[in-house]
DNA sequence: GGAAACAGGGTTTAGACAGCATGTC
DNA sequence: CTAAACCCTGTTTCC
């Protein structure tokens, strides 16, 4: 831990006045200072204070270093709060969706004082129209940067920008978006405001400057930190002091450190490396915590487990509400959205005792626990050939957790040692350590690949020589010590990308081809504001007419403004014009899972043997050409995607949650991950297949409907129906009831019998269009035999019309029958 | 004879953004 | 180049 940075003037002078008031603030809107008071807030925090002495509220550049949970967003707000007083927009980037929701409910009380939010992520969108009205827009990175591809004209607007867990940049996946948008939001409002938010790391100052900002870098937090390794029944601190937490029998260290805070009312937090790992652990903890709950928290818990089970009907739902009436829980990537967030707030409401987490709980919302338990420091990564060390910037993340403000004394965070060696390298590794400086990965190929394309399409740059101009303004360049490394991966992708037909290079000096008009206007939504500022922007990169132009094709707009690596177009683009007939769903499934936009399921030993069967079965079907079975690392892709292709076809097949989720070896939130990706690609996909005239459009959007309501072809009409998915649509079906219109003519007692509920039924009529819904005295005809309790009417139900078999009974005993 | 305990080898391993147009059981 | 938990299988042990 860095303590008294010496070259921190600032910062010292700060931390020695006296606090500063809200009272003091100048430049807020009317009323924000009184809704913070009435918050709790009187005085700002030795970080926040700096950030305004630097000139946050009078719209100055500012990267905030400062520990999770020191009021950073504080920092934000005020800014952009100002931002708003003078007249201004402001737009808030976030890495994660959940993190988008959260950062919402915060600043829609701001509408207290005529100060109005809006979001935007690919899941959940208020119109674009609206977004403009909007005083804050919250967004992912990613959505921001298609904003500006798709030339929303709001865009142009904006007076300040707040870039949140800035140090992501460093991601080697998604870094380089947050890095080009922010070059690009910058050229195109020169004035702008940027505030960028990061957890302390090791070049806060390199940040600063890349940014032209101020630098506010402290370990300050508003709750003391005490870091510490346990061993043997002793758990050591950082500043010295030591608790003795016997460990007893064959428990855990881990079980005794959660007893031990338990007792004192503390909740806590235990980070290991593998989701299997959070489950198991889970499952001995809740033997911990389940012995300190009373007996209403039980009610509660019990409450909480059934809305668990309810949300999904799988083998990690169950483990997971078996865990929570337990007071315990693990969380991970492959729980749903709702199951995560469920006990996140559980969590929050000190109703779970303890989570057992994989590392994305310390990236996502905040879930502040007594103490923190790091359990696994090293971790499985195949390009290290084994296990290694987590960062040091990642393991402070989650010790950051620790501590509630106004709830605990400290926070603690606990690394686990099973020796004295080791104890002592936990300490020199992590907690004295510095953390790791952020490295721009913008030189990497795949990112330059969309980055370059979107670039030129979008007009920031018209030639190689306005291209290259424009990345000298991103971090990469600031950092970079090999001259020429990313003219040269830029040249290798303007290759590719003309070779592929979404660029193309003409002479310059205004040769008019007339086959390709200018194409800068296509999908600017807000009219001509958008459109100069836009132009305007890259005017201003190109300053050299003896450089060869740089267009994009219609395919390379239409590429771009769909958000898909050029490489996943490229392949889908050359899948379709590949196929001689019509392709069937399970061609298309494979298709889109071979590109690099899909995230691939793994190949399981022995599955490629599995696979390999299923491939010779079914090979007429997949699209493109196969890599040789020889090739042996290309094979073996082309069947994990085959593997990732059946995952969806039984999806589409109306193969149930529970079913898939076991032979696929997978949770419920990966399910719907692979689904959500899957509907996106189609539709992307579908867009191409017009774009280049493909005969299989239709082929591409059945597909596609298919995937997004889980259905079988002959239900697509039925889903079609508000109120309707997949397993009513079913149940209707094999009642005799085929489209939407049989709803308006059918018999009630036969829909209510299926239907099961009279709201339900009710609706359902209504939404189809039936002139008199009202289930009010119908008796309901038990679909399987036909039979009425009451009524007399059986005409025209024929239960065994499918004519699909009823595969229920089936697909539960077929495990492994590909 | 059969169930339970144990040993040894084999297997597996974190994360989740985007288009478009609206809503499961 | 570095680990550890879990599963499956086969064996031993104990009643």
């Amino acid at each position: 831990m860095r303590s008294g940075r010496g070259d921190d003037t600032l910062n010292r002078n700060t931390l020695q006045r006296r606090p500063m008031t809200i009272e003091e603030l100048s430049g807020l809107p009317p009323g924000a200072v009184s809704h913070f008071r009435d918050e709790g807030i009187e005085a700002l925090y030795p970080p926040q204070a700096e950030a305004v002495e630097v000139g946050a509220l009078e719209g100055e550049n500012l990267v905030a270093a400062v520990p999770t949970a020191s009021g950073k967003t504080m920092i934000a707000a005020l800014s952009m709060l100002s931002a708003v007083a003078r007249g201004g927009k402001a737009l808030y980037i976030v890495p994660l969706r959940a993190l988008a929701s959260e950062k919402q409910a915060e600043f829609e009380a701001y509408e207290e004082f005529g100060v109005t939010t809006g979001v935007t992520t690919g899941n959940y969108e208020s119109t674009s129209d609206w977004l403009a009205t909007k005083d804050i827009v919250v967004a992912t990175s990613e959505k921001v940067d298609s904003l500006v591809r798709n030339g929303a004209s709001w865009l142009s607007e904006l007076t300040c920008v707040v870039s949140d867990e800035v140090h992501l940049i460093d991601d080697r996946n998604r870094g380089p978006t947050l890095e080009v948008t922010l070059a690009k939001l910058r050229r195109l409002n020169p004035g702008m405001q940027v505030v960028a938010l990061s957890a302390t790391v090791g070049n806060a100052g390199e940040i600063a400057d890349w940014l032209d900002a101020s630098l506010v870098d402290t370990d300050w937090r508003p709750i003391d930190l005490r870091m510490g390794v346990h061993y043997g029944n002793a758990l050591n601190f950082d500043d010295g002091s030591t608790r003795e937490v016997p460990v007893e029998g064959t428990e855990k260290q881990e079980a005794a450190l959660v007893r031990d805070i338990l007792q004192e009312g503390g909740s806590s937090l235990v980070f290991v490396n593998s989701r299997r790992n959070a489950e198991a652990a889970a499952r001995r903890l809740g033997g911990v915590s389940s012995h300190e709950l009373a007996e209403d928290e039980r009610t509660d818990l019990a409450d909480l487990a059934a809305e668990i089970r309810d949300d999904s009907d799988t083998e990690t739902s169950t483990d997971l509400a078996d865990c929570v009436e337990r007071g315990s829980a693990f969380h991970h990537a492959g729980l749903s959205a709702t199951q995560r967030s469920l006990v996140e707030d559980a969590f929050r409401d000190r109703l779970l005792k303890v989570i057992s987490a994989t590392p994305t709980l310390a990236a996502g919302v905040n879930t502040p626990a007594r103490r923190v338990v790091v359990r696994d420091w090293r971790r499985f990564d195949p390009s290290a050939g084994g296990m290694a060390p987590l960062d040091v910037l990642e393991i402070h993340q989650m010790m950051g957790r620790a501590g509630r403000p106004g709830l605990d004394p400290y926070g603690e965070a606990v690394l686990l040692a099973k020796s004295h060696d080791e104890s002592q390298e936990l300490f020199d590794r992590y907690v004295w350590a510095d953390p790791e400086a952020v490295r721009s990965k913008l030189a990497a190929e795949p990112a330059l690949r969309t980055h370059v394309l979107a670039t030129i399409a979008s007009g920031f740059a018209r030639t190689r020589e306005g291209l290259l101009e424009f990345l000298e303004a991103t971090l990469y360049a600031s950092q970079s010590s090999e001259a020429g490394r990313l003219e040269r991966v830029t040249d290798d992708v303007l290759a590719y990308l003309e070779r592929n037909d979404f660029i193309e290079r003409a002479p310059s000096g205004g040769s008019d081809r007339s086959s390709e008009p200018p194409r800068e206007r296509e999908g600017a939504e807000g009219g001509d504001d958008a459109t100069s500022a836009f132009t305007a922007a890259a005017d201003l990169a190109d300053d050299a007419g003896t450089d060869e132009e740089l267009e994009a094709t219609s395919l390379g707009h239409t590429v771009s403004r769909l958000y898909l690596d050029p490489m996943s177009a490229a392949e889908i683009v050359h899948g379709l014009e590949g196929a001689d007939e019509r392709p069937t769903a399970l061609g298309l499934y494979q298709l889109i899972s071979r590109t690099p936009d899909m995230y691939e399921l793994y190949l399981r030993s022995g599955e490629d043997e599995t696979f390999g069967e299923l491939y010779y079965e079914r090979e007429r079907e997949l699209l493109g050409d196969a890599p040789s079975e020889f090739e042996e690392s290309r094979f073996e892709d082309w069947l994990a995607a085959l593997k990732t292709g059946k995952l969806l076809e039984d999806w589409a097949d109306e193969t149930d949650e529970e079913t898939i989720t076991e032979r696929y070896k997978i949770g419920p939130g990966d399910l719907r991950g692979k689904v959500d990706t899957a509907e996106w690609l189609l539709g992307a996909a579908e867009s191409l297949a017009r774009e280049i005239d493909s005969e299989w459009t239709v082929a591409v959007r059945e597909a596609r409907a298919r995937v997004e309501h889980g259905v079988g072809e002959e239900l697509l009409e039925l889903v079609s129906v508000s109120g309707v998915g997949r397993k009513r649509a079913r149940r209707l079906y094999e009642a005799g009831i085929e489209v939407p219109a049989d709803l308006r003519t059918a018999d009630k007692g036969v829909v209510l019998g299926v239907l099961k509920g009279e709201k339900t039924a009710t609706n359902i009529l209504e939404n189809a269009g039936r002139e008199d819904p009202s289930m009010d005295g119908v008796e309901p005809i038990d679909p399987g035999t036909g039979t009425v309790t009451d009524t007399s009417d059986t005409s025209g139900v024929e239960p065994e019309s499918s004519g699909k078999p009823d595969e229920s009974d089936e697909s539960q005993s077929s495990l492994g029958d590909f």
